[in-house]
DNA sequence: GCACAAAATGAATACGTTTGCAAAACAGGC
DNA sequence: GCCTGTTTTGCAAACGTATTCATTTTGTGC
């Protein structure tokens, strides 16, 4: 099977007798074509088997229709699912992703300049380490960008993200409310601030009860790093009664090790918190009680903000941030008189 | 914060004292161009904050160095690790990935127009229900396309899939060789040729040791639909003794219906086999026995393929098919005394 | 310094569209 | 049929780059 060469519109202007101005005005959908003459270019069009070419549009109109997306690693399944909302809600509005996977550790000013060579019309970061500099290097090419679930101390780009102080300031107070004594955190990645928020705000929500923080291990967002922070946790001595995890990817993880490798029981033993609300949390196998970010409206938050700022001449940077919920499942021993809000 | 106009090869060009040309060669890797001006150039474009465009680069080239990587869902983390992959392999290639995700049923074929118009070098189609129709008219208008984990009946198109009749027969001869008498099939999507071939493999292979398959339901790949298909399973009587579940993702629901809400213990009550071995198949909770697809080795040779036919110019389509590898774990029960293989 | 090959350069063209502009076709009212 | 106002149409100029070709510059061995 061999290459055809492309079919292009003044193929089928010639065809369809007409000019090829009038064959790009019959994909355009605002433009002014008779009927009659319409019916012929697509006639032709269609014998030809003709798809305009969006390269040479996009020269011309400066504007790709296209959106990075890029983020840091799939294995947490928040972001799956955020992907596929977003994928849904762009194609819906005729915008195209172009996916950028960096490591954690990968060469991000590498990526981030492939993806400002591929003249994208926005980016969406999902969780990606966005230094100061960098983004203020996106903001001096105009391109638009928002950060989701992640922030950067720098105003002059857009961000949405949930209450993470608030949700661990909850899980800080419903566990010193549940009479534990000694909560440890299990934190997520050290730069980032989505979990350093989380454990300020799950510090000053066990203060709020006169405790303190009996123990903080680093998981780094990883199932693995999660179980190893989990051991080292129980290797200490006074063993913690609690734990407050910087994501449910890392709650199962440690659930599974308290569970069957400790042999430690949850909730009686140890009582455990998670962040995020996933699908698995769910699972009768876990019923994790945790802190529910709201997924769906952070994806339409985040979209419909990037859309906008495309759309805008000026880019006037937003911050959004929502409100989080907690799940009571069976993980965390229930308080037992109070009730906590 | 407004946008500015993007800078242009012919301005650095001015600025450095050389022609438009020389900038070009300058970002071309293998073009001819002296030392001097080389710095000229780059300092000339550093100063700027130029970048080429890829756009026009793209429309001068005839190729926009770009996949179409298109799918169905996410939720199966068998998915997500395979986007991971792939895309970390086509960037290393200097591809990039556009995705689109569309739903089972979803408009495929306007889908499919879409991704045909935005001028693709290829499409790596992963589980996507392609008709034979959509595929000869993929081939038609010569862009390289490869399935993953799907297969079409059509010679004419690349296919890259493990091998799903054998898997799906080890797991009936070694229920079989378990003592089971009972043992059922959760499907996928009908329509698909993987969960079909998995099934008619698990037939053959009860079949080889004198049983019968003992009920059909169908599970679409889809986790609520299994936990309901399991439900239906054990409303029947005889009830099941064994079941063959074609994806681990559906694995674990009927895993934890049987458990959480029937009260069967696996495997002394029921037996239960998956397919594809993905992370959460590991868990202590679980310990699915399973059959494992070689995610790593499939994505490579998918990636490979679909390269291989984008740098060649006549396309011949290959089929790949994979071995799999039976993981025992502890959910299903051990043949006494045989050994199998 | 010279002859010659090799390397570097610039002018010009092409890629396949969209779109402003002016000419042409059309419709309606007399 | 003529005049006026509105669509519809074709021409031509972009968009920002890669690349061919002819020309100029550089390098090498004498």
């Amino acid at each position: 099977m061999k290459r055809k060469p492309a079919v292009t519109s003044r193929e089928v202007a010639e065809l369809a007798g007409v000019s090829q101005s009038a064959v790009s005005r019959c994909f355009s959908p605002k433009a002014s074509i008779s009927e009659k003459t319409r019916r012929k270019v697509l006639k032709a069009a269609k014998e030809l088997g003709y798809r305009p070419n969006s390269i040479a549009r996009s020269l011309i109109t400066r504007s790709s229709r296209t959106i990075a997306l890029v983020l840091s690693t799939l294995d947490n399944m928040f972001y799956p699912l955020a992907v596929e909302k977003a994928s849904l809600r762009f194609q819906a509005e005729d915008y195209h992703l172009l996916l950028f996977v960096v490591p954690e550790d990968g060469d991000f000013a590498g990526v981030m300049d492939r993806i400002l060579q591929s003249q994208v019309d926005g980016i969406l970061m999902m969780s990606a380490l966005l230094t100061s500099s960098l983004a203020e290097e996106c903001v001096e090419t105009g391109v638009p960008v928002v950060l989701l679930n992640r922030n950067v101390a720098f105003e002059g780009v857009s961000q949405v993200y949930s209450d993470n102080y608030h949700g661990g300031f909850w899980a800080g107070s419903y566990l010193a409310m549940g009479g534990h004594q000694r909560a440890a955190f299990v934190s997520g990645l050290e730069s980032s601030s989505t979990s350093r928020r989380r454990h300020q705000g799950f510090v000053d929500g066990l203060a709020s009860h006169g405790l303190t923080c009996h123990a903080v291990v680093h998981g780094n967002y990883d199932f693995e790093q999660a179980r190893q922070a989990t051991r080292e946790l129980f290797a200490m001595s006074p063993r913690p009664d609690a734990i407050f995890v910087a994501s449910d990817h890392m709650a199962v993880a440690v659930l599974e090790t308290l569970r069957h490798e400790l042999g430690l029981r949850v909730p009686e033993d140890v009582s455990v918190i998670g962040f995020d609300d996933t699908p698995v949390s769910a699972w009768p196998s876990y019923r994790l009680t945790t802190v529910r970010q709201p997924v769906d409206q952070m994806i339409e938050e985040a979209t419909t903000l990037l859309l906008k700022q495309i759309r805008e001449e000026a880019v006037v940077a937003e911050h959004r941030v929502l409100p989080v919920t907690p799940i009571l499942r069976a993980t965390a021993r229930r308080p037992v008189a109070a009730s906590v809000d």
